[in-house]
DNA sequence: GTTAGGG
DNA sequence: CCCTAAC
């Protein structure tokens, strides 16, 4: 009868591959401190990471914060990605500029896109959806509502003292052209003044 | 036909 | 992004 250690085995075959050196550390911590249950934290992470580089900033915080001689474990579990995944073929083809895209409901906005809405918001004000769609997005799959939407999104994001996490990564010089033509366009129905 | 705002 | 009351 065969019986062979773990250890036997390759360990890439076992854990899936780690992306890096100190996730191949952690598979063994998590071996050692699991009752000698492997764990392969990795399997569902192959294609999970984010195809950017480390912010230097990050990278040197984490060095400095917890180095590996001192209780150093991180978190287990597949990493949170930061850049949302696009899995739609149609994506890379038609992209959001026309009718090459068979969805009606395309993907995210990209920075091209809110760049053209602001032009438009800037143009056309905030009241004027449907001229605006005319004018700046005639062939786009963005509907008169996608602009209003988004544009309330926009200020949702980047006005006002509410810092909410943006998924969509803008420029600083767009966030600009965003708050200034929100100042400059303010929605024709003012909040009520009235204190309550 | 459009827009604003909630869902 | 959808739905719809209210223009």
């Amino acid at each position: 009868m065969e019986f062979y250690s773990v250890y036997d085995v390759p360990i890439d075959q076992l854990l899936g591959v780690p992306p890096d050196e100190s996730d191949l550390h952690e598979c063994w911590e998590g071996f050692g401190s699991n009752g000698g249950q492997l764990v392969a934290p990795y399997c569902l992470s192959t294609h999970d990471e984010t195809p950017d580089t480390t912010p230097p900033e990050t990278e040197s915080a984490a060095h400095t914060a917890d180095g590996p001689e001192s209780g150093w474990r991180r978190k287990r579990g597949p990493r949170k990605r930061r850049v949302p995944l696009c899995t739609d073929q149609s994506w890379h083809l038609g992209n959001h500029f026309g009718e090459t895209s068979h969805r009606t409901n395309n993907s995210h906005w990209t920075p091209e896109e809110v760049a053209m809405l602001v032009d438009g918001v800037e143009d056309c004000g905030v009241a004027r959806w449907s001229v605006m769609k005319k004018k700046w997005f005639p062939t786009s799959v963005r509907t008169v509502g996608n602009l209003k939407d988004k544009w309330r999104n926009l200020l949702e994001s980047y006005t006002g003292n509410a810092e909410r996490s943006c998924y969509l990564h803008l420029d600083k010089k767009l966030i600009e052209r965003i708050q200034k033509a929100a100042f400059n366009n303010p929605y024709p129905k003012p909040r009520c003044t009235d204190e309550w």
